[in-house]
DNA sequence: AGGCGCTTGTGAAGTCGTGCACAAATCGCG
DNA sequence: CGCGATTTGTGCACGACTTCACAAGCGCCT
């Protein structure tokens, strides 16, 4: 990460609350749970209990509570947490409080599915521009946005105060589109291209690989397939019904 | 592609080869230094120091090693890696030495985009069939596969050995889905569908949010924009050049 | 008021993953 | 043939994360 806060972290008084420096673990998992509130809240729900909500979001009740009690103790004991309560304060901490402006970079096979995506409005972003090399495509309407050519990366940025940027080239173009991003003053980028890129200090980056997501399921098919000699073990053909809501199986993260 | 593995370590007995129990974490890089391998291979390298790889494929020389050495010791001391057989290795540990059939299901927005996703082909998998309950869907022709209903999964699925399945359907019908992919005999799926999932034992659940992604850098942003009002922080707006090959800010994963 | 059942928050122990640092192994060269 | 340069493989200590287990807090019912 960037770095370590010298000293007492959250200096910040007044009403903001501080800081807490969370897990970088728990950070991940704070949008799952955040989205199981959404539907909680919607199917009419006031409170939950930690174990209904980790049920909900697919992880170990004690792991919620801890994860939660990291960003100061919003839960009662003996009734619950207080839904609406705690969807104020897991997007007070992940910075959803403001519309976050997202730049989307490379508008082809991947890019137009991206930019007609509702997820990213109804979670809290917003994409203000979509950029493409390729003079064909620029001046295109993808919902309701117009693409512009890549050359405007920086004039948009700055005009639209846009810190993420979302790359969805070619990976031998992906790097070069980084650093322009990162010229343009965007300090987080999500990466669809398999390749990796080297950014400043200070400017975060994470990768979405479909491949390699299915090569870690590879993986686990094979481990799988060498133990369907073993007696006893989830042999039998087509399973029946699904289980109850379990942990399941998620595999790594 | 089905290469006689090389001899050594992997004291294997029997017709089964011996499973070396790899670490999830080492599992999930594997891919990452598969792909940083191809590239190598294509510039005409025939050994790589840990060293090289490592900076390659984004982590720590020492991680890396590690990492190979749980998969039999491959290297050779003073001079590095054979690249070649580096690559056998890593692919038959994944189980890509066949390449593995994958259904997608929901061809919509996302679906579109994956069904034209060259990537899949050249890492090892090849899609099989595509499937859609919107009868106007069926029928439809994309990339020389045509669409068929989800009610012939199961026939379709058993015909031609699909063990993998992916979910890009809205999450209202994710879980109706994987029910039906699990009832088919698939045994791995990948989900891009926001929700959680519930499936027997045995069956493996990866889930890729991009939602989920932005609101990991979104935090980040905040955490950042907090640190402003400090000295000596990044705060120095747009940065000037990218730093050499470097750990970049990998976050989480 | 008091007791009871439920649920949170957290200490502590266990597990997993990371990175350093270095001995051992190998190659190339004089 | 031996030596030094190089690079691997790994023991070890550390840190991060997970999970258990339970005391403490809270609301409700009598
Ligand atoms: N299609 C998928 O389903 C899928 C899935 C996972 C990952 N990916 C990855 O996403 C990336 C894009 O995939 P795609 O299928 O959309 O490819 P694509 O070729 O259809 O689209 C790439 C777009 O990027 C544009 N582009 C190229 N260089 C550029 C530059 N320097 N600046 C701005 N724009 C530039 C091109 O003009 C094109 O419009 C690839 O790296 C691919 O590996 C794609
Ligand atoms: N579009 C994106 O860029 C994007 C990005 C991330 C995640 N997602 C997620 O991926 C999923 C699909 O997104 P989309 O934009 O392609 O949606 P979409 O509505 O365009 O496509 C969904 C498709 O699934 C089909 N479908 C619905 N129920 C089905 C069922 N029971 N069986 C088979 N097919 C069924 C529909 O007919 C439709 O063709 C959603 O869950 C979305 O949240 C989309």
């Amino acid at each position: 990460m960037s770095q370590h806060r010298p000293g007492g972290p959250n200096g910040r008084a007044g009403g903001v609350p501080a800081l807490p420096d969370l897990p970088e673990a728990t950070v991940a998992r704070l949008p799952e749970y955040l989205r199981a509130l959404h539907n909680l809240a919607e199917a009419g729900n006031d409170t939950v209990s930690s174990e209904e909500l980790a049920g909900a979001a697919g992880v170990n009740s004690a792991k919620l509570r801890k994860d939660l009690s990291h960003l100061g103790s919003y839960g009662t004991r003996g009734v619950g947490y207080d839904v609406a309560l705690l969807i104020d304060q897991i997007e007070f901490t992940l910075g959803l409080t403001q519309r976050r402006g997202v730049a989307l970079v490379g508008v082809g096979n991947l890019g137009h599915a991206l930019a007609g995506y509702a997820g990213f409005a109804s979670r809290g972003f917003r994409i203000a521009a979509l950029f493409d090399a390729d003079p064909a495509r620029v001046g295109e309407l993808i919902n309701g946005l117009h693409v512009r050519h890549i050359s405007d990366l920086a004039d948009v940025a700055v005009a639209e105060s846009i810190a993420i940027g979302v790359i969805a080239t070619p990976a031998a173009s992906a790097q070069d589109v980084a650093d322009a991003l990162v010229a343009a003053g965007v300090t987080s980028i999500l990466n669809f291209a398999p390749c990796v890129l080297s950014v400043p200090d200070g400017v975060d980056v994470r990768k979405v690989d479909l491949a390699v997501e299915l090569q870690i399921l590879s993986f686990h098919e094979h481990r799988k397939s060498s133990l369907t000699a073993l007696p006893g073990g989830l042999g039998g053909g087509p399973a029946g019904l699904v289980s109850a809501a379990e942990p399941e199986e998620a595999v790594g993260t």
